[in-house]
DNA sequence: TATGTTGGTTGACTTGGGTCAACGGGTGTG
DNA sequence: CACACCCGTTGACCCAAGTCAACCAACATA
């Protein structure tokens, strides 16, 4: 299984003003003097080994984190074994956010590839929140997004077919890593056949199927990891027209 | 297809202080003090008619809504015409989260039965909540438990079979209406099989042929809307162990 | 540089659940 | 109170995706 949880703390605290994420992470939107008074936020950063858990279910919650660089993957493990991944996670994207209801976690947070973490208390979150305009409402529509991107994944998951699912799959990866300025066409996946598979709620065989077959039709061209859309329109239309779907 | 949105105010004020819901709606865990501030926060009651939306998608975002009696399904919709139930929502559920994050609401949100909503402004929510200790928590706390939630349902419809679907849902639906002081084996459901089925990504004659299935097996007894959990343990262990899934 | 291990691909076969169709019972509307 | 329509059930058939298995490529470790 896996090692145990490291801890990581450099001592150099994270400034919210200098970082580059700005747009895309818990800033957004606010003012500089607001953002200013964010750097107090955001305690220290926190490295996580590929592989690596940030946090696992039933953890006690404490903190909410923003990554900072790499990528991770949350999932929830059934009794028996079974396994769901529930969502990957690029730079600047909230991970923790479920921990709240309960105060401790309900999922597993596990690094794609050696990243880093912005570690945001969650006490003082609550208490900044209260005195910072922007920030609460900032914090409130990450919240909210996280929600819209479930119900889509439940889309996703509930009524279209495997080739579908995929395309629609890769079609949001471009989509964030456009976001963050890599290319829109090309990228490499973090994650393995399998964990895409536990995500979009298919057996590996059948998401390196529909890979062959998409780049058989022209729509892209894969070699292991890494993945050329050749015709984002089309993969588009493979979702909007369904071929007799369920 | 469906009328168009009612909107029916009654003028009285709705009183949380006075509400019978208060254990499972946002005032859960407030103080009295605070409690009786609440009651400013919520504006007036809004009654929705069966097979009426609250809300559609594209809306503007104004207000989130308690459920005050009655109960509703949020569903999306995609081009092609495919509908995805997201949930179903019974009261003291919060309704309208979903709009937060791009201001505009992303679902559609329908009444299964004749319903009655408290309406919440979100401005004002967002100016109470720095004021009132206790309901920025609150409030957080509901959005994490959707977050949560639909993890869960994720699990369902990404790694269980069908029967196994089923029983997750019968089972859920038996400890929300314990919750609400109704029997926890037998209930009466609003929704309907196609209704189910979309929310579980199914079709509506595997719901039904699980729910035969059920019965022959002596798990339940069903007529219709009515059922009743005959063996809750048995439907249990149908999902731990599970018969040799995918 | 050898070597084990993990990840990915492909083929052959099976099966759970979708599809299509017929039918019967409830129920809400005029 | 009657009629229509919607809702639920059941059967027969089919297909998309799962299962099992073999094999190969990449990569990490010795």
């Amino acid at each position: 299984m896996r090692a145990s949880v490291p801890i990581t703390v450099d001592g150099l605290k994270s400034a919210c003003s200098q970082c580059n994420l700005v747009e895309l992470c818990l800033p957004f939107g606010m003012s500089d003097r607001e953002l200013s008074r964010l750097d107090e936020l955001v305690g220290a950063r926190r490295k996580v080994k590929r592989q690596h858990n940030l946090y696992r279910a039933g953890d006690p919650f404490e903190a909410i984190y923003a990554i900072r660089a790499g990528s991770f993957k949350t999932d929830v493990l059934l009794e028996d074994g079974r396994e769901q991944v529930t969502g990957f996670q690029m730079t600047g994207e909230i991970l923790g956010l479920d921990g709240i209801s309960t105060e401790s976690h309900s999922c597993n947070a596990v690094a794609l590839e050696d990243s880093e973490v912005c570690v945001i208390a969650y006490e003082k979150l609550e208490q900044m929140s209260h005195e910072i305009e922007g920030l609460q409402l900032q914090f409130h529509k990450v919240m909210s997004r996280e929600i819209v991107r479930d119900h889509g994944v439940m889309m996703l998951l509930g009524s279209m077919r495997a080739e579908e699912r995929l395309a629609a799959f890769l079609l949001n990866m471009s989509q964030r890593f456009t976001a963050r300025g890599f290319s829109p066409s090309e990228f490499n996946l973090r994650m393995t056949r399998e964990e895409i598979g536990s995500y979009l709620g298919l057996k590996l065989e059948t998401v390196s199927r529909a890979f062959s077959r998409f780049q058989e039709d022209g729509l892209i061209s894969v070699q292991q990891k890494h993945v050329h859309l050749l015709d984002p329109a089309g993969l588009k239309r493979l979702i909007q027209h369904q071929h007799g779907a369920r």
